[in-house]
This record gives structure tokens, C-alpha cells and sequence, in this order.
DNA sequence: GTTCCCCTGCGG
DNA sequence: CCGCAGGGGAAC
């Protein structure tokens, strides 16, 4: 899924959903990849913690816990937090736009092999589970004071960035300046789909040089970043493939993409076709026409 | 710096 | 069947 706008979308959703409540149930799935923290291990620490706090970094969300360890989750490509009993996220249907899913689509929603982590509560509302088909997440349990090399190497949020950090980065770089952007160290938050997205709006070629960029460039680029975050925020989110909100419902800014998976498509500006690519090994679309 | 890998599902 | 997918870390 998921980039800064996502867990964004999930962060906001969870927050007020799982604040003040009191873990009593803990239900994991075998060890696997995606545990950070042993699964055993994992549940023993959070058996009767109540939450105190959620927060983002970047593509991270931090739950903060009412002894100060907190947990570490990471989405990775197809992880989704989910709300128990609402309509199932195990199927996406194709270009629905809009915020539900239809009325045959609101099937019970379950437990499936993909699901690693429940979470019950004192009070017998919802649970919330993390589910993660392709387990590229990640699940860590930090104690108290703890920090994590993960989080530590990001760099400046997207959102909290004015372009300067960007530009910092360039010194004695040669990269293209997309594959800079896909690094978490001087920008954190921005992924493949916002990269395209805030190249076109900036009209800079993803593969050109950072050492062709300018600062007041880099100022524009990270500028309209955060105008296509936003939006995607308000909107709730890319559900291009997997990602859907908690309670099952998809984002719709998809439908506002002017060349993620557009290619061979017309430019929304100039009508020119829309061109695939690849760089830093990683599906880039641009249009060669607006953007150099 | 690229390349390969973790893993599962889907579309061509 | 093969190639590809919103991520990211390790190994060349």
C-alpha cells in the first residue's frame, strides 16, 4: 500500500478508535517474517496495556503504550489495520469510486491465514487487527525509552519538509533525483505513487540528475508533494491494489492521478502519451513533454 | 550505486 | 506460465 497519505488515513481513523482502550485479548499468528518482536513475546507486552497515543512517521505508526513502550507497525506493500465486524477488506472491487463498498460486498468480515495480530479490548467493542498477505510489514514491540534504527535513519517528514533538506541531500549525489525521493533518509514518507505524482506537478523528469536541480526547484517539488498528500488524505487514500481504510471502505484519490499507471494514456495537461519507465528498479511514469 | 530477496496474488 | 506489484534492507 501504503505511503505517508495511507498510514495517514489509518492513523486518523485509529486514533479516536483506540485511544483509552485496554488491551485484554492478544491473538498472533505463527512466527514469521513480518515479526520484529517474537509473536510470543509480543503478546505477553501487551496484555493489558491500555493505548495512550498513536502517531506517524513517515510510513510508520507508533502506539504508544500507558507504561511508554510502544509498538512499531509498518505496512509494508498489502498490510491493512482493520476493525473487526465491518465489510470485508479481503476483496477490492474494480474502479469503485466513492467511499463504500457495495451492499454485496458487505460479507462478514473474519479472520483469514493472513491475519498475524487481534487485538481485543476491556470494553467488548471492536477489535483491531493487522492483516498483511505478501508480510513485507512489520510488528515490533519497543520498551519503554527505546528507539529503533528504523526510525532513526529517516529522514525530514514529507509534510514537515520546505525543500531545503531535499536539496541538502544532493551534495556529491549523481542519483536521479526519483530514486532520491524513494530513499527515506533526507525526504521520509514519499513512495512510488507521489514521487510520479509530485515530479509531473513540479514537471521535473524523474530521471534526471540531482545535480541538475535546483534549489528553488527542490522548494517547488516538495511543495507540490505535500499538495498531492493532502488531497490524498482528504480523499482517503490511493486504493490502487490493496489499501483500504479500517473499516473496509476505499480511498478514491486514484481517480485524481494524473500519471501513476497511466502510461499509454494522454497527458491530463497536453495530451501527450503518458511513458513507463524504470528507475531505481522501481514502475515510473512521466510525461515527456511536461516534465524535463 | 544496482540487484536480489523477503511473500502472495493477480493479470496478461 | 511468467512478470509484475504503493516497501525496504542486505548483498554485491
Amino acid at each position: 500500500m501504503p505511503e505517508l497519505p495511507e498510514v495517514e488515513v489509518t492513523k486518523r481513523y485509529l486514533e479516536p478508535f483506540l485511544v483509552q482502550r485496554q488491551i485484554n485479548k492478544v491473538i498472533v499468528s505463527a512466527d514469521n517474517y513480518l515479526f520484529l518482536t517474537p509473536p510470543k513475546e509480543l503478546k505477553q507486552q501487551l496484555h493489558g496495556r491500555t493505548i495512550q497515543v498513536l502517531e506517524r512517521r513517515a510510513k510508520y505508526l507508533l502506539v504508544g503504550l500507558d507504561n511508554q513502550s510502544r509498538i512499531l507497525l509498518h505496512l509494508g506493500m498489502t498490510g491493512q489495520l482493520l476493525t473487526a465486524n465491518v465489510p470485508s477488506p479481503l476483496r477490492l472491487l474494480s474502479s469503485t469510486t466513492g467511499a463504500s463498498l457495495t451492499p454485496e460486498a458487505q460479507v462478514a468480515f473474519r479472520p483469514d491465514e493472513h491475519t498475524h495480530l487481534q487485538l481485543g479490548f476491556s470494553d467488548q467493542g471492536p477489535e483491531v487487527w493487522f492483516r498483511d498477505p505478501r508480510k513485507f510489514g512489520k510488528v515490533k514491540w519497543l520498551k519503554p525509552g527505546a528507539s529503533d534504527e528504523r526510525l532513526d535513519k529517516l529522514g525530514i517528514d514529507a509534510l514537515e519538509a520546505d525543500g531545503s533538506e531535499l536539496f541538502a541531500a544532493f551534495r556529491k549525489r549523481k542519483i536521479a533525483i526519483k530514486a532520491l525521493l524513494l530513499q527515506q533518509t533526507a525526504l521520509a514518507g514519499v513512495g512510488n505513487i507521489y514521487a510520479d505524482e509530485g515530479l509531473f506537478l513540479a514537471q521535473i523528469h524523474p530521471e534526471r540528475s540531482v545535480a541538475d536541480v535546483k534549489l528553488a526547484e527542490c522548494r517547488q517539488l516538495v511543495k507540490f508533494i505535500q499538495q498531492v498528500m493532502e488531497r490524498s488524505i482528504e480523499t482517503g487514500g490511493s486504493s490502487i491494489s490493496d489499501f483500504v481504510k479500517p473499516d473496509g471502505s476505499q480511498g478514491s484519490y486514484q481517480d485524481e492521478r494524473q500519471v501513476y499507471a497511466r502510461q499509454g494514456m494522454p497527458c491530463r495537461v497536453c495530451k501527450t502519451t503518458i511513458m513507463h519507465t524504470v528507475v531505481a528498479t522501481r514502475s515510473t511514469h512521466y510525461c515527456p513533454k511536461c516534465q524535463r
